[in-house]
DNA sequence: GAATGTGCTGTTATGTTATAACATATTCAA
DNA sequence: TTGAATATGTTATAACATAACAGCACATTC
């Protein structure tokens, strides 16, 4: 599937899922996921506010950041922490923890689950009298085809 | 154990360990890796910062930065991503991934080693033709104390 | 003991990421 | 259609991090 094929689907998704919701995927947020969807790199908040000033030069950090706030609460993004930046969810229909796998060579990110990585979190948590809540779990290194390029 | 003394024998530690490997555990570099040290919770760069300037008053981030660039390098000191900010390592004397607990009501962080987790990882990434090189692994949530304090 | 090199620190400036605070506008439901 | 809730605009600033260059301390070697 080519990656406007991908990124319309999300954004339909999306659409739905907001809809089931009750909550407004409102056109400012709309255009954000849009701009994170169509990247095939994360993209930092200043990043996605250089977008969207190509249609409207006045826009602000708050705006931006409203948006990731509201598209990382509805599960629509992710946030990555050791980058400082955001990339979309491949499936938003349900709350997950996540891991991701980026490459340090070409900066792709390849979100990954892991339901053992999951429970043995939980376990150590738990054995520790640790209730978790969220995770981040972000793994670093060299990407296959980054490798056999050597 | 007092945290005063799991402090000094830290310090202690961090001398020996730096006079093997033929690195220097600098006046500077010791003094903010004795700031960390002695906070029982996380501390940012400019939290440091501060307690320096008690001393002297015209320290400037750069001085606090390369003091911890040192500090992780030697793997003295953890930095969590979520947090920007820098804990002590429970086991410097080896280089390790490990897994943190965060408490977001007491901001208490623990620090755990889940060989399974790390295994776990590694397999998920090396699945995927990913060959891992460090890892973030955070898990926010509430700590055992702060649950029974209901 | 002067010349040189390396690593550490000082200092100024600036870059980057994120939020506070308050004003205004839009939407929805009663 | 008015009020409450939600979303956005705008200005300012907070919080986190690094670039760039100057100077210093100490060791080595000539």
């Amino acid at each position: 599937m080519s990656n406007d094929a991908k990124s319309a689907r999300a954004m339909t998704l999306a659409e739905q899922l907001c809809r089931e919701r009750g909550v407004r995927l409102t056109p400012q947020r709309r255009e954000v996921l849009a701009i994170i969807n169509a990247s095939d790199q994360p993209m930092g908040a200043y990043d996605i506010m250089e977008v969207l000033r190509a249609n409207r030069p006045r826009i602000a950090p708050p705006t931006v950041y409203r948006a990731l706030e509201f598209l990382l609460a509805e599960g629509l993004i992710h946030k990555l922490e050791s980058l400082h930046a955001f990339v979309s969810c491949q499936h938003p229909d349900h709350p997950h923890f996540s891991q991701f796998l980026i490459c340090k060579d070409c900066g792709d990110v390849d979100e990954v689950h892991s339901e053992i990585v999951n429970e043995q979190l939980s376990d150590t948590a738990r054995q520790r009298g640790f209730e978790p809540d969220q995770s981040t779990v972000e793994v670093t290194g060299r990407c296959g085809r980054c490798q056999s390029r050597t």
